[in-house]
Formats: C-alpha cells, sequence, structure tokens
DNA sequence: GTCTATAGGGTGATAGAC
DNA sequence: GTCTATCACCCTATAGAC
C-alpha cells in the first residue's frame, strides 16, 4: 500500500486533473480527489499546501502540454508541411483523449488570464517569427501583414475546436461518442488537406 | 426605485448572466449577483426558486442565443454564399461582444450534456439537411458522406475559436485586446473567403 | 416587493495521535 | 506518511417583519 513519495504525489496530480478538467477550480472537491486516490483529505494538504496549489500545480502542467504540441510546429525543423500533418495528428488523437483539458485551459483562462504569463515570463513558449520565415518563403501571399496569425489561427481553429466543443458538436451532429471518436480521425485527413492547398 | 416585476427580473438576468459566463455556475455568487443588481440575495430568491434555476434561465438564454446563429445559417432562405457571410459577420461582431458567452456554453455543457436537450426536444434547433442540400447542389464533392458535416465543423471551428479562447489566442500573438478586436474584425473577411473557395 | 436575521449544510484546512 | 476529529468559515436558502 506504500508507494514512494513521488508517487503517491504523482498519483494525486494524475487523478486531479480528471477532477479539474471536468468541474474547474470552484466546481472540484477535495474530498472527491481523495476518494479517487484512496486517500483522505488531511493527506492531500501533506502533499499540496492548499486547494489552490493543487490547482496551480494541474493547471501548468495541463498549460504545458497544450502549448508544447504548438511549440513543436512553430520552432521545429522539419519541413512545412510535415509540421502541420503532424499537429494535426496530434490534435485529433492525444489531445482528443484527454477530455476536458483544452476546455479546461479556456475557461480557468477566462477568470485569470495572468495564469498565462508563468509559461512566459521563463523561456518564450510561443515565438511565431520562425514559423512566419518558413510560410513567406517562396510564397508572396504570406507577404502580407497578419496573413501568417490568419494561417495559425486557421490551424489551431480547425484542430482544437472540434475537440473542444466535442459535448456540443457531437449533438449537433447527431451522432454518439464513438462515431463522433470517427469523424474526428476522418477530419484529421480533411484538416490536413485544407490547410496544405492554402500554402 | 420600484420596478415593474419583469423589468427587474429581467435585469437580474442580464447582470446573473455576466457573472456566470466568466465564472461559471459553481464559481459564482448569489450575493454577488445581488450587489450588481442593487438587491440582496433574498430577492433573488423572491424571483428564481434556487441559485440552480437562475441559472438555468440564464443558460438555455445563451445557448439559443448561440445556437440561434447557427440555425440562421442552416435553415434560411438566401443563397449559400450569402448565409456564410452573414454567420460570420454575426460570430466576429455580435458574439465576439458577448465576452465567455461562448466559453460558458462548452464549460457547462462538458459537465452536464444534458443541458443540451431543453432545446432538442421542443423544437429541432439544428437540421443538416437542408442545408447539406443547398451544399450539394451542382457541387460534386459534396456528395461524399460527411463532406457537409466537416464544412460545417470547419465554419464554426473558424468563426467561433477565435472568440472562445480570445484570452489565450490573444497572448500567443502577443497583441493587446484592442489589437485583438482588429484582428477578429480583419479575420471576418478572411474566414469568409478561405470558406467560399471551398465551394 | 423589499428588507434583516439566521438557520442549516458543506468545505478547506489543521491539530494531534499513531 | 497516514489517519480521525474538529474548527472556522462561507454560502444557499428561508422565516418573518415592514
Amino acid at each position: 500500500m506504500k508507494n514512494l513519495d513521488t508517487s503517491t504525489r504523482d498519483r494525486i496530480l494524475a487523478l486531479a486533473g480528471t477532477v479539474f478538467y471536468q468541474k474547474g477550480l470552484s466546481g472540484a472537491r477535495m474530498q472527491e480527489i481523495a476518494d479517487l486516490a484512496g486517500l483522505n483529505k488531511a493527506m492531500l494538504h501533506y502533499y499540496f499546501k492548499s486547494k489552490e496549489q493543487l490547482f496551480d500545480t494541474v493547471f501548468q502542467q495541463a498549460l504545458g502540454q497544450f502549448l508544447g504540441g504548438i511549440a513543436q510546429v512553430l520552432t521545429g525543423e522539419s519541413p512545412l508541411p510535415d509540421k502541420i500533418a503532424q499537429y494535426v495528428a496530434y490534435t485529433t488523437t492525444s489531445l482528443a483523449e484527454m477530455p476536458g483539458l483544452a476546455a479546461f485551459i479556456v475557461h480557468e483562462l477566462q477568470q485569470h488570464p495572468e495564469r498565462l504569463s508563468a509559461q512566459f515570463n521563463d523561456r518564450r513558449l510561443i515565438d511565431l517569427t520562425a514559423f512566419r520565415q518558413q510560410l513567406a518563403a517562396g510564397r508572396p501571399q504570406f507577404q502580407e501583414p497578419n496573413a501568417a496569425e490568419h494561417f495559425f489561427a486557421d490551424m489551431v481553429a480547425l484542430c482544437v475546436y472540434p475537440v473542444l466543443a466535442q459535448p456540443l458538436l457531437g449533438r449537433l451532429l447527431q451522432q454518439s461518442e464513438a462515431q463522433y471518436h470517427r469523424f474526428l480521425r476522418e477530419r484529421a485527413g480533411h484538416i490536413t488537406q485544407l490547410l496544405l492547398r492554402q500554402l
């Protein structure tokens, strides 16, 4: 029953994620997280000083994961079409398998945009300049101001929204969860083609 | 000071919206809504039996507004290109001016997808068949299965995501709120062109 | 319709034994 | 490290005067 320090701490972190993702900071209950972890509330406060600190740890981890996928597209060495295909594949598989992660980030950032700062002050996670250069190389239409920004916004929107709004879009399209999952996989090809056609 | 019944009730509803949009059901406080309305908590319970019922009223109203914009595209009589341009304009102006409405719907629907049912059982707000026919007329590429669904998903994603994720995307693009607002307006043209090119 | 006062239940956090 | 017991606070909801 007794786990190493870090093992218990990591288990709490993972299970707290599932609760926070679905219910947010204010909706989550320490009791529910403790129950999931097979512990009691006192232990949660032993590993994490407060609910807020537990939440912050979960949130920064989620944000890092979400931004990490984007950073690879923006700063990697691969040719642009490969990067785009990789990002599309990542969002329609890995991201789609973490229900609520994207919605969680959007919701919490709405109330406390300053939580983004932690990821920006230390290192510069998001830098469009390399991406802009790669886009503009040999493509006159991307010389225009904001053209790279629009392409970037298109890419993220097309990829993330269907995952983010699954409960809504799934119902609008009158599909079961399994059907929607197939639809998402089918979308990977559709989105990739659409984006590459813009180059 | 004394307003008509419905006037006070409507004021509560509108102000409750601004609080619920930002903080969600669990994060909102009846005290904050009462303060905004210049009343006390007891009055809130006089007009609405409980916090939950006040929330439900706000939520169904918000959902109706969000789905209303979509319904016009899907069921109206105008030519397809006009409808698309109208929907793009609607999302980048009206929807963009209700901060948090889209994020609010996504977040609350994640926890309670059954809240969608109210809008579906009575009347059929979302029906893709007319839209599918209009798309397929004279366009062989939309005869494929799911082609209409993908186009619909593309349209909604491109329009809604930048509004939904404003706090995130704005920072990623390193823009101030005013700059982002200009960017959104510029996007209206960009998205419309992109979508019409697919027809 | 509007208020004050308060009940009643739940939640985060801590003390202290083992 | 893990537990039980409990405190202190906050929040929804209601009772009852005006």
